[in-house]
DNA sequence: CCAAAAGTGTTAAAGTTACACCCATGT
DNA sequence: ACATGGGTGTAACTTTAACACTTTTGG
């Protein structure tokens, strides 16, 4: 989709930033850069969301898929643009804005960023240096201190994400591995929703799904009864 | 908030555009512009959104609240972002080039729109002329051709405000009259949610809602009986 | 035998759907 | 009298919430 061929230049009024979530079968995780600097200067040190200026005429929802192919090496994740941030003092915090210049290498304004939402399985390809920043997964309630508003468009992603859980249910199975135990899954469901779930209640709901289907297989060397495991069949969703 | 001071130079990348939504007692409509020419050149005649370039600066919040202002007099609407559309070739149609360029008067490469959506009593001064616009009401469903891709837009935002009107039930009020028959309120949520609706259930359901209040008034001059009117009290909701 | 997590049913309450008739008013 | 919309109840079904004990396995 994207050639090599295309022009990179870019006007620095609309950026991309991507809030990348994963799950380790405990923890609900999102996908932050650093300055790869051994030893970083303090004004280069607050971890940020992936993201990037977008480049003239370029698709917003390309430079979306981009960054994530870049950061995780998937082709095929979901994504799905949440909304624009664009206060005008959103780039204006002074640990920041030498950063940004520096990084854009002009003077800048206000730029208006368009989140996105994506949901990828977590694997070791997940933590990719490039151009000078390496990238690292968080647990989302032990986030650092993070630059410009993107700590507010986490917070509000992860929102967006209780509701499109429930809407669409795919995008839980987007986390989790092929093969997955009911512990996992629950475990998701609850860092979602952010409380917990009854473990029987829960049973009956999500394993009555057509789409849930259970393997024959079952965990191996666990110190205690083991668990079946699971997976997600797309083709048996209706509507 | 807004001041005659502020600066009004802008730079030609971003763009706010509002899905201003109204309700006449029957049908769910929206608010368009078109080009106020008596009789205007082809080139200019497709309905539009109503929108504008964003100011340097400024703040896409407050631009899509002066927007509304603009043209509905009202300073205390329902208006929330929905999202922003940024396709490189969403500017592209012939149909639209000349009058973008004219409009903004210097050559145009793509520009991202944040959309809004809001919703907004019809009264008589929703109809205003401005600055060569004039704006009128359509039915949603009995849409011009529009614009660039305002009419995706607008289907899209219909399908937001769907989720919204279930979610945060005070949008409905906020397209109402501040008395209001079931009938009208019934007719609202049918346009909304796209089919018909069970009266009897609807009394039930709506009516049993403490934010719903039953009034002392009933219609006047109705050849059949006449109906309850009933309003809106937001202290009553809960959560 | 102990620790750890797996797995499994019942009941009550709330919400949703489907469905039909008589009433009040103006012409 | 008739046309128009107003107003009302019940039963079946579905969904959700609350709640505790026995099983399996490894150490």
């Amino acid at each position: 989709m994207k050639q090599n061929t295309i022009d990179h230049t870019f006007d620095p009024h609309v950026s991309i930033d991507c809030v990348i979530l994963g799950f380790d079968g405990e923890s609900l995780q999102v996908l932050l850069t650093r300055h790869a600097d051994e030893n970083p200067d303090a004004r280069y040190s607050r971890a940020k969301l992936p993201g990037r200026l977008l480049y003239t005429m370029e698709n917003p929802d390309d430079a979306a898929n981009d960054i994530i192919n870049q950061l995780t090496g998937t082709r095929n994740h979901y994504v799905k643009q949440f909304r624009a941030f664009g206060s005008p003092t959103r780039t204006n915090d002074p640990k920041d804005v030498l950063w940004l210049e520096n990084a854009i290498n002009q003077k800048i304004g206000r730029i208006v960023t368009i989140a996105y939402l994506s949901v990828v399985k977590i694997n070791n390809r997940t933590h990719r240096k490039f151009a000078g920043y390496e990238a690292a997964w968080y647990k989302v309630n032990e986030m650092p201190d993070l630059a410009f508003d993107h700590g507010d468009i986490i917070r509000e992603v992860l929102k967006e994400l209780e509701q499109l859980s429930s809407l669409q249910p795919q995008v839980i199975f987007e986390m989790l591995p092929a093969k997955f135990t009911a512990l996992q899954m629950r475990h998701l469901y609850e860092q979602i929703c952010g409380h917990e779930i009854d473990v029987r209640n829960f049973s009956k709901l999500v394993l009555s799904k057509p789409y849930i289907v259970p393997l024959d297989e079952w965990e191996q060397n666990v110190s205690h009864r083991a668990a079946r495991y699971y997976k997600f069949q797309a083709s048996k969703m209706k509507k």
